[in-house]
Order: structure tokens, then C-alpha cells, then sequence
DNA sequence: AAATTTACTAAACTGTGTTCAGTAAATAAT
DNA sequence: ATTATTTACTGAACACAGTTTAGTAAATTT
């Protein structure tokens, strides 16, 4: 009878085994190769087997996309350690703008792909989405708190800088800048993120 | 021998026959809809007829981007009756967001989707893309000129601006935005135009 | 030792994009 | 006017997706 917690164990980690085939099938070579014969085939599996640890292909995304959050989420941990809300504030960017172009096909997962309609679906299953957020507008909160920033409303302030930081990455990552050569992005976005913070920081 | 030219008319109103169906479809029943049998039976010819107009699906897409970049080019035409530099700055912003809301499966396949790659390729092709970013670019070069804007680098500022209004409506158009209700958009989209324009003008 | 549950597979079904061999009509050549 | 050729198409297939179903062999329980 104690085999139950073993078989459950092995459960969890065949699951595991596939989500990470997954991931490499994704990062390694891109979203078209990910098919689930292919992850079949990379576990040692037949495809049918993958159904009986994810209910659909969909599943399997929104499994990474929560991998996904949690991995941005232990990034921007980093930001507790700063003081100066201003500071805070380029450094959240700075945080999002790496995150963001150092895991491509992870950050199109999360924020721009079609597939994992978790999103809207089942509200609490945003909500590790809603955590990194949150980061985001606790530091314009302390901003405007302390004078570093005014503006009329926080919610706006926030969403218009998330809006900036994802549309300068997703333009990138879904390749609609060739007015800007490739060696050049990093310095782009460098100047990106001082500007925005010169013109958005008052004081 | 006459009739070369009318055989030539024929050909050019099938292919647009072709595309329309095909925006019909993308538009009407949503992206995942648009198959080469649906456009297809749509026009009541056989799947493989569509290729002796169209080489695959990929440039069914990029006809229809072209298309698309024509409209919006044709919707920053009336930017050119607006005389002060930051009012048209505005009203660039303000086309470009209702551009991208009211067509929002074309800007998708405009500005997200992943399918038509016409960005990089070649870049003859983009000249269209190329044009609309150019109306941008010009009003942000007249603003710093009649000092409406103070920015170090135009081509920075450009870009900056693009990006917050491409964020905008992508994570709305890509549904990652739960936090704001639907019916919010509208005042939301208004608020962030608002609050950017103060932002980042001066004087 | 028998019954049942578990973890898996082989093979198929549906629906894609796409190609290819063929055909019937329109045109051109003789 | 008759033949040859080109044009505009179609039917059927191929390869490859995601997914389902029926079955099987081993592990587990009784």
C-alpha cells in the first residue's frame, strides 16, 4: 500500500520529464519543432502517452508559461535590495528588458503567442501573471508616493510602461524592426530605457 | 491576339477574388479559420486552384499585410492638415490606436503574427512598413526642431513611441491584459495616449 | 492464483498545407 | 477546318499535425 506515494512520485516526474523535453524542443529549436510526436519521441514514448499527463497540446504551454512567471518572478526578487524608488524603477525595466530578450521563445510563451488561453480562461491561474505585475506597480506607487513621478493615475502610469517595455521586446522578438540592425538592439534598448526614464522621472 | 489583355485582367480579378475571401475569412471568423480549402470553397474553386494564383499560404498573408499597410498609410494622410508639431504627434498616436482596434485581426497579421515574414527578408518589400514608420519619424524630428520635445537621439524617441503604442494594443489584441475589463479598454487606451503626450512633451 | 488496475502502445481518424497527374475548354497554327 | 498547344482548372493523393480508441502486458491487489 505504501507504493501509492511512489507511483505518484513517478507521476510528477515523468510530467516533469515531458515538460522539460518540451522546453528544450523550444528553446533549442524553436516553436514550429515543438510537436508532440516530437516530444514523444524525445521522452522515449509513444505520442499517445503525453495525453496521460497533459489533457492537450495547450496544457503543455500553459504549464511553461507558469514555469515562465515564476522564473520572471524570482528575477525581479532582486529589486527588493534597492532603495531609491527611482532607482527601483529603471532596474525593474532594466530586469524585464533582459528577462525578455535572453528567453525569446519564453517570453513569446507568456506574452504574445496565441495558444495558452490561460489568460482570460481561469482567473486565478493569472495570478502568478498578476504577481510580477504587482512588482511593477508597488514601484510606481512609491514613485508617485515620494515625488519621483507625477502622474494623474497609477494604473495608467503602469500599464503605459509595461506597455512600452513589452512593445520594444515583442517588435524585436516577432522581427518588425529591420530599420534596425541586429548588432545595434541591446545599444537600442539601452537608450530605450534611459530615455523613457529621464521623460517619465521627474525630480 | 487581343484577347492576352483580357486573359491578364481575368487572372488579376481571380487573385483578388482570392483575397478577399481570404480577409473576409480572417475578419469575420477570426484568424484560425483562414484555410487554403476555406478560401477555397469560399470562392467555389479547388484548394489547388489557389496555388496557381498564390505560391503558398504564406503569400496569401503577405498580400494581405500589404494591403493593410496601405490602409493605415492612407488613415496618416490627414495628419498632413494638422500644423502644430505636438498636435500631430497626437494625432498620430491617437490614428494608430484606433487603426490597430478596429482592425485587429489585420494588425495582427500586420505587426505579431509570426507566419508572414516579409519584415526581414527582403527589404524592398518593407518599403510600405517603412513609409508608415517614416510619418512617425518626421513628426518627432519637428517636434525636437520647434522644441516641442527635448530628446537626445530622435531615432530613440521614435522608436520609444512605437513601441508604447504597439504594446498597447498588442496586449489587448493578444489578450494579456485581465486586469482591465473590457469595457475599460476604450478609457484606458484614452488615458495612456493622455498621459504619454504630457509626458513627453515639453513646454 | 485470479482479478483488477496501471502505464503504456499501435493504429487509426480528422484536418491541415501542398503537389501532381490528368482533363476539358479556349486559343493558335497549319 | 482540323490539328496542336496552351490555359485554367480538378480529383486524388502525400506528408504531417493533434488527438482518440482499442487493446496489451506488466504491476498490483484480492
Amino acid at each position: 500500500m505504501g507504493s501509492a506515494e511512489r507511483k505518484e512520485r513517478e507521476k510528477h516526474e515523468t510530467r516533469e520529464m515531458i515538460l522539460a523535453a518540451a522546453k528544450k524542443l523550444f528553446l533549442n529549436e524553436g516553436f514550429e519543432h515543438v510537436t508532440m510526436r516530437r516530444i514523444a519521441t524525445e521522452i522515449e514514448y509513444s505520442p499517445a502517452a503525453v495525453y496521460l499527463y497533459f489533457k492537450d497540446k495547450d496544457a503543455i504551454y500553459c504549464a511553461l508559461q507558469e514555469q515562465g512567471f515564476k522564473e520572471l518572478y524570482r528575477c525581479q526578487s532582486v529589486l527588493t535590495a534597492i532603495k531609491r524608488p527611482d532607482e527601483k524603477l529603471r532596474a525593474c525595466g532594466r530586469i524585464y528588458l533582459d528577462f525578455a530578450m535572453e528567453n525569446q521563445e519564453l517570453y513569446d510563451l507568456m506574452f504574445i503567442m496565441r495558444a495558452p488561453l490561460m489568460a482570460f480562461e481561469s482567473p486565478e491561474d493569472w495570478n502568478l501573471g498578476r504577481d510580477t505585475y504587482e512588482v511593477l506597480q508597488n514601484i510606481i506607487n512609491e514613485c508617485i508616493e515620494q515625488g519621483y513621478l507625477k502622474a494623474p493615475n497609477a494604473q495608467i502610469a503602469c500599464f503605459s510602461l509595461w506597455a512600452l517595455l513589452h512593445g520594444v521586446v515583442s517588435i524585436f522578438i516577432r522581427d518588425r524592426a529591420p530599420m534596425i540592425a541586429k548588432e545595434h538592439r541591446a545599444q537600442v534598448i539601452n537608450g530605450i530605457l534611459d530615455f523613457t526614464m529621464t521623460e517619465f522621472l521627474d525630480k
